[in-house]
DNA sequence: AACATATATCGAAAATATTAGATATGAGGT
DNA sequence: ACCTCATATCTAATATTTTCGATATATGTT
């Protein structure tokens, strides 16, 4: 399945592009948090906010640590890294 | 319709999660590019092109310019720019 | 062992996005 | 005025994403 870069670059940005997750990573912005916490900050059921943090995930920018009963998420500074570098390279003026 | 920044700025990013319209971008990073060559590159139809460029512009990354019958698009730097500041603001930690 | 809590996974419904064909529009050319 | 070409818009079909309720799993507590 190394088909196609294209669809691989896609995905990351699918992860920045749906109301909810973005409101997740502001809330992780100000640093690692519990699902629990975050649930209660959203109108989501647990579900569906296990679906997004699935992707948040699985895309990078994002990253789950287990503690108990709990899970903790915090931004990933190189997967960050890796969407803002991906941006600026399919924005960028060839010359 | 002022009600959702979220849902505002989840659609700067929607323009870029799809393959199809990365490959476009691809194409733009090397000038201002007509609509029927972008389209000899892809393997979609005429309509499904013009679907596409309308995300694109609708979501400020891309512009259109018309010139007789054609319209010739290119990337807006303006449009990249924020899109550039959105999601370094969004993957931030605050102190 | 039985129970409670936190989270993940499954399955189906609902919402949204993508696609292609048909048709419309608008600019030139004859 | 008619024709052709480039692009946009409309409609309907299909594909993908998002959502929730039900259930499963895993941890800690009594």
């Amino acid at each position: 399945m190394l088909d196609n870069i294209y669809k691989e670059n896609a995905k990351v940005f699918k992860a920045f592009s749906d109301e909810n997750r973005l409101m997740i990573l502001e809330l992780l912005r100000n640093g690692e948090k519990c699902a629990c916490v975050i649930l209660e900050d959203l109108n989501i059921v647990q579900s569906t906010l296990s679906y997004h943090m699935e992707i948040l995930c699985e895309s990078g920018i994002v990253c789950g640590r287990k503690e108990g009963k709990w899970t903790h998420y915090s931004l990933s500074e190189k997967g960050c890294k890796y969407a803002k570098n991906l941006l600026t390279d399919l924005t960028t003026v060839s010359n």
